[in-house]
RNA sequence: GGGUAGAUGCCCGAGUGGCUAAAGGGGGCAGACUGUAAAUCUGCUGGCUAACGCCUACGCUGGUUCGAAUCCAGCUCUGCCCA
């Protein structure tokens, strides 16, 4: 049998992804695949606005749920547990429908991982405890190329660049060219679609849906989760209602920083899918109540 | 009714004569980003303009001054206190 090619679902938070999901394995006898770097947790299905039950129960969904709040992921964990379930779907006949709005999580689906090294804690602790300018001096010592190319100002950035070097004994700069290279013309053979609502539209979305999440049980939720990772306490959401739940802020604020945070980070996955220009954009219908 | 504090750009807030289209923060807009990514970081943010620049702005009206968000007078509104 002739192995179904896997779509993807692409789109800012409170897009539709999920609807849209479920409406396309319906056409094309599929079944899900989070592609969600929260969703992925078990405990936090409604901050991070995972399927209802019922939905869950429409079609078959994978990797909801599947992480325990104390473990750590990155890309490169999601990564190898959505391959051979991707890989499993297909051997049964079935598309998968890759859905979800962590972009760089569907870039390691998509692209595959640069040959770098996972991340080392001990040494970004180690690197955490020095001064940027310090950092950014090693790393142009190092690898020059690479500190051109990065945002000296990133903590984040440099201190990654400066990690794959030590780690490597090579230059990051050389290993990131390598998958550069490897993956051009991966995205021709992609097929995927991306939401794309107006911003009005959009943030009464975010607003409505906000406001049913803490309404149906996401301040419980937060208060009975836990110990969680640092991961999970990046959440949208799990700081404001810890906040919340401390006395710090009222309900109105609480759901209005909800609100903000989750307009800006639904910008910040516009910029990330506009650059993919594999995916198929879609506008669905405008849904201002 | 009397007293008192205040009224600043989308919001909060600094500014007490020129260096002010006005600090800082929030919000918004745009962008970067392959292993912390729901993270992290960058730029812009009164209007018009490609730009030089022009115009409009600190409650309202008038005044002082070469020059006012900043000083003076009156008015309006808001908070607090006394009646």
């Amino acid at each position: 049998m002739m192995e179904r090619q896997s779509l993807y679902i692409c789109g800012p938070t409170a897009s539709g992804k999920s609807a849209l999901a479920l409406e396309m394995a319906r056409e094309l006898d599929g079944e899900i695949v989070n592609a969600d770097a929260f969703q992925l947790y078990r405990g936090l299905e409604i901050i991070s606005a995972a399927p209802s039950r019922e939905e869950l129960a429409i079609v078959p969904h994978h990797l909801y749920g599947v992480l325990d709040p104390t473990e750590a992921a990155d890309a490169g964990t999601y990564m190898r547990l959505a391959k051979p379930v991707i890989g499993e779907i297909q051997s049964r006949g079935k598309t998968p429908i890759v859905t979800g709005g962590s972009g760089l999580y569907l870039k390691f689906l998509t692209h595959g991982p640069a040959p770098l090294p996972t991340g080392d804690a001990e040494l970004r602790a180690a690197l955490d405890a020095r001064p940027l300018d310090d950092l950014v001096a090693e790393l142009t010592a190092l690898d020059p190329v690479e500190a051109s190319r990065t945002a000296l100002r990133n903590r984040r950035f440099v201190s990654r660049a400066l990690e794959i070097c030590l780690l490597t004994g090579r230059k990051a700069s050389e290993l990131r060219d390598q998958w550069e290279a490897k993956t051009r013309d991966i995205s021709a053979n992609l097929r995927g679609l991306l939401i794309q609502r107006d911003r009005p539209d959009l943030h009464s979305r975010i607003a409505r849906r906000t406001r049913i999440m803490l309404d149906s049980g996401a301040i419980e939720e937060v208060a009975s989760v836990g110990a969680v990772s640092r991961n999970c306490e990046k959440a949208i959401g799990f700081r404001e209602i810890r906040s919340l739940l401390a006395g710090g802020i009222d309900r109105p604020t609480c759901e209005e920083l909800i609100n903000a945070a989750t307009r800006q980070y639904a910008k910040r996955q516009e910029t990330w899918f506009r650059r993919e220009k594999w995916l198929t954009v879609c506008h669905p219908p405008t849904s201002i109540p």
